[in-house]
DNA sequence: CTTTTAATAATAGTATTACTATCATAAAAA
DNA sequence: TTTTTATGATAGTAATACTATTATTAAAAG
């Protein structure tokens, strides 16, 4: 007789890993390329099967849905940030000084070391740009949160918050205003971009760096 | 012989005005209930043409899809929520105290003058805080755009930037710090509510409580 | 070196979604 | 009273979001 746990602790995100195969990581590659391309409501796995020529079953194999392989992709995004803002700060000693390294890892389009990267980077800054919020703002947050879902976003929340904490001790609000960060970093690129009268971005004026500017601006307003 | 110009200057938001029907007027209420109660994702028309009664053809006869219809409901309330800041503000001489009643507009769940509205404001309120990214994070940005969808959302932006310019003339960013305190004041209350690791909320604490509180910190340690 | 297992390809099929088209009817406007 | 306009009823299509089945191939185990 054996004794079974009857509740699954963690129905992950994906079905099988998709670093565990070439066709796996195929998969996440081109869905990278073609959510930037088409965008994630019109991305489809029948067109992602297309495109790597294999099949809609196979790419289900992988991941239950779009939306579990979108967020896949943007955890897999927040590592990697969480990795970079950890490996850029270690020899900065001066608080100040890694808020504004934060802020330029957050707006930049390019990696420092831009070419043997496993995953396209701008294109998955342009993804995150647009797409992101698209893996939390959904019915079923509850369910899919309890899935530990969100701990990369967390987690680099949580790193910038005690950087935050480390230049401002007495600061209530470090969480808040790194998820604001984040986020703002994400929607003001957009609006500079696609909606300019959201924003105070001159005419020819690089949308990324005019971020980073308000960004800049911003924080160290607050945080004195 | 006639002369027409062939470029349509305006390919606006609906078909047809659901104002100017019951049947129109029914779609929108109707929208914004099941909106709020399934989500945008599995918000169809044709569960809101059984909601009603009515058919799919007939909806599809006011709005081209539920992305245009999505975006007019935001567009409502963004007019509405102008129509608010207005009102309430004209008789406040103070900017600083023009800027906390923002605040409360921005976060507070209720509307003062509840029960005889045209549509319901706290369904609105939840649906504004999941939906309303999503209405323009598409891919058809720019055409979008160009149809002048945005506008009522661009003005309120505005008139928040100008409020921002009385309390501090010099400040170079009013426009993105009014886009900036929309959209944070959105994303903080979803936060607060389903991913609270992402805020300082306390547990016990009611979410738009919360947010109205670290706004008006954030805002007066940015204008001073 | 064969057998089993595991991964993928090939194919088919279903329910739902996102529409478009047609025609009949009822109500309102001319 | 005629004509226009709005809605209802019905049908149909292409695409989407899946699930299921079987065959084939490559890798791991005996």
């Amino acid at each position: 007789m054996e004794y079974q746990l009857n509740f699954s602790v963690n129905n992950k995100i994906y079905i099988r890993d998709p670093e565990s195969s070439e066709l796996g990581k195929e998969i996440v590659r081109k869905a990278i390329e073609l959510i930037y391309e088409v965008g994630y409501e019109h991305f489809t796995f029948k067109k992602l099967a297309l495109e790597i020529g294999t099949t809609e079953a196979s790419i289900y194999r992988y991941f239950k849905n779009k939306h579990l392989l979108l967020v896949y992709i943007l955890n897999w995004y927040w590592s990697y940030l969480e990795y970079l803002v950890m490996f850029q700060l270690k020899n900065i000693g001066d608080s100040k000084q890694k808020i504004r390294k934060i802020i330029e890892i957050l707006t930049r389009e390019m990696p420092i070391d831009s070419g043997k990267m496993k995953y396209d980077i701008p294109y998955l800054n342009q993804i995150v740009i647009t797409e992101s919020s698209k893996g939390y703002l959904v019915k079923e947050i509850k369910e899919i949160n309890q899935a530990e879902v969100f701990k990369p976003f967390k987690d680099l929340c949580n790193t910038i918050a005690n950087i935050i904490l480390e230049l401002d001790s007495e600061y209530p609000y470090p969480h808040s205003l790194s998820s604001m960060l984040i986020e703002t970093s994400h929607n003001q690129q957009f609006f500079s971009s696609h909606l300019k009268r959201l924003t105070d971005v001159k005419n020819d004026e690089d949308a990324s760096a005019y971020v980073a500017a308000y960004l800049e601006d911003l924080v160290f307003r607050v945080l004195g």
